[in-house]
DNA sequence: AGGTACTGTGGGAGCGCTCCCATCAGTGAT
DNA sequence: ATCACTGATGGGAGCGCTCCCACAGTACCT
């Protein structure tokens, strides 16, 4: 009777009990070899190895989700359209080292964007049915209910750049603050006394804290606080270039932008342009990223640069920590579990 | 003895079984309703779903592969450096159709670099395991094993672009002849007579197609063959200029150019300024993917559009309906199985 | 009345693993 | 010799589904 047992069998991919039938050892023992347990003597593991070699055997990945309860792939969720993540080399840096650090493991990555809402409808699916061990999240702003719904459904996750100062799911980011106060004291050290600050998206932390950088650094220069040297920008190039604008009209005699990022202060160059000002002679110009695009522009940018193959491989690192040790996430001490990379200033003809 | 079985079960997700015992029905019920059987009557799928809703049941989608042999995931696999795969709008286009068209369903989109050879041992690992149901395959060389790899484990595949005309494998390309011809047409309209053209790499099927297109719009045309107006080139920029810069030499008269990609139509453009020669004054450019480069160049390039995200969309369905369809794929018809997508000219001022 | 043919349903068996307990042989201490 | 231990191994039970067979009920023929 070759009714259901027979399912896929001669002729199919080779199962453990084959292999085992093959090594003359039991299915449990193969196990062992097969997950790389110590406790095998080295004579029976040869003769596994040997028979997995002559039978190709593959590990039925379904089959052992099913027992040990994990899938061995985690995602990368970028919760934009598509299309700005194949526009900021930002993302394609950070895959890289994602990339990179994975290919040293057994894990999978799956790439999903949650750009529209039918997307994230999908993706909170995705989640609930536990098709991932842990969840990269990069690019995430304040309000998103994406990080909660993460720690409700217990997947470990990690985030690059923190929603604020008391986030509480693992992150790695870069110093934001840092980077800030070496843009400023580049340019007062270049002798600009004149600095002002075009921001990036205030729901993003990492745009406040640029500020605070900003902020101290005059200070702590002796020059007094003015906040109408700081105008609001959101990251993007019509931001930086209205921006400037309205700067530029406040303050005519300004000598030093400095702008949340590279885009941003593409936008500013065009406006400072329009303005008939010159770069640097007459206002100096520091953009934050250190992107294709600052090595670019005419001229090319002085930038501060992030590491952030870095920051994929570390948010990597983090994220096969946290699965291992599957403890609820509370047990462990925030302090390993929220990185700061140290930035870079780049200088270049723009300052 | 709460040993074993009561692994993550109060407080865990909850089971088919738990579905079944809330809506007061069998096991094989539930999972009819879920599957979309028809075979269930509706006041009986109404309890199902009700019971679904209140236990918020999401099926178990290792144990389901299990049981089932299926993942219900997809790999589109890129055997190219996740560089070229950022720099390419081709391969963002693709990914776009491919995404929409997928959304309508409960498939999974995997993305996979396989540029290195370490990354191509880790997809050979991972199709071996079978970890996805399909695998669409894009930018494919005509020695690549991958195809080959495929068959053999009996993965149902799409492929872009045929490596020859005697292609197995189900595949959607773009009409590469007729674009090509379109484009010759379209210069000898225009008054010229001298027509070069600046190949694609040889190993590319599409690139030879293109060649075809050229011949026999001349020939067509009433034109003499002259096989010294063809220049080898392999899609780059370096590759233009080269090329370009040899068919001026040998036929300093020439006055249109027909390049395979508009990155290879910009190398060649700048081989054209060093000659002196204007465009279109002196010399028409016409260059094929009407990319982003196409528009921005100076003069803006004239160029063959292809419908790349229409072709994502194709070979979704195709390899959903191979996916479905499980018969050995010898028992289908070709003709359905290889699709040809229509190309558009696109005039700009190059010619 | 009996037969045939559905439709709708319940539940056994099985998918290929992991986990864990039981077992057995060997080792050294008593 | 006996009693722990220890390290290596075999195999039962179970993960949560799908598939399919069996069966009850209803309807429509002979």
């Amino acid at each position: 009777m070759p009714s259901h047992g027979a399912r896929g069998r001669s002729g199919g991919r080779p199962t453990l009990e084959e292999v085992a039938a093959r090594a003359g050892v039991g299915r449990g023992t193969v196990s062992r070899v097969i997950n790389g347990s110590p406790r095998v003597s080295d004579a029976t593991r040869a003769a596994v190895e040997a028979a997995v070699a002559e039978l190709g055997y593959v590990p039925n990945t379904a089959a052992r989700a099913l027992a040990a309860n994990r899938t061995d792939a985690i995602a990368l969720v970028v919760p934009e359209p598509e299309t700005r993540f194949f526009a900021e080399p930002y993302f394609s840096d950070m895959l890289k080292g994602v990339g990179a650090e994975l290919s040293e493991t057994q894990m999978q990555l799956l790439l999903i964007f949650a750009g529209s809402d039918r997307e994230r409808q999908r993706l909170a699916q995705y989640l609930a049915a536990h098709r991932v061990d842990g969840v990269l999240l990069v690019s995430v702003h304040a309000d998103d209910p994406l990080p909660d719904l993460l720690a409700q459904l217990e997947i470990p996750a990690v985030i690059s750049g923190p929603r604020s100062a008391g986030e509480t799911l693992a992150s790695v980011d870069s110093d934001n603050y840092g980077g800030a106060r070496q843009a400023v004291e580049h340019l007062l050290s270049r002798g600009r006394g004149r600095i002002a600050h075009i921001t990036g998206r205030l729901d993003v932390y990492g745009a406040q804290r640029r500020i605070d950088g900003y902020r101290d650094a005059l200070s702590d220069a002796g020059h007094a606080a003015d906040e109408t040297l700081i105008e609001a920008g959101d990251f993007t190039e019509e931001g930086g270039l209205r921006a400037m604008t309205a700067l530029l009209e406040r303050h005519p005699d300004l000598d030093a932008v400095f702008a949340a990022s590279d885009v941003t202060a593409a936008g500013a160059r065009q406006a400072l342009r329009e303005a008939g000002r010159r770069i640097p002679d007459d206002v100096a110009l520091v953009g934050y990223d250190d992107s294709a695009i600052a090595r670019h522009m005419d001229p090319p940018l002085t930038s501060v640069r992030q590491p952030i193959e870095e920051m994929g491989r570390r948010m990597i690192d983090l994220l096969l920590s946290e699965v291992a040790d599957r403890r609820p996430a509370a047990t462990r001490s925030l302090e390993r579990r929220q990185l700061v990379l140290a930035t870079e200033l780049v200088p270049r003809a723009s300052s």
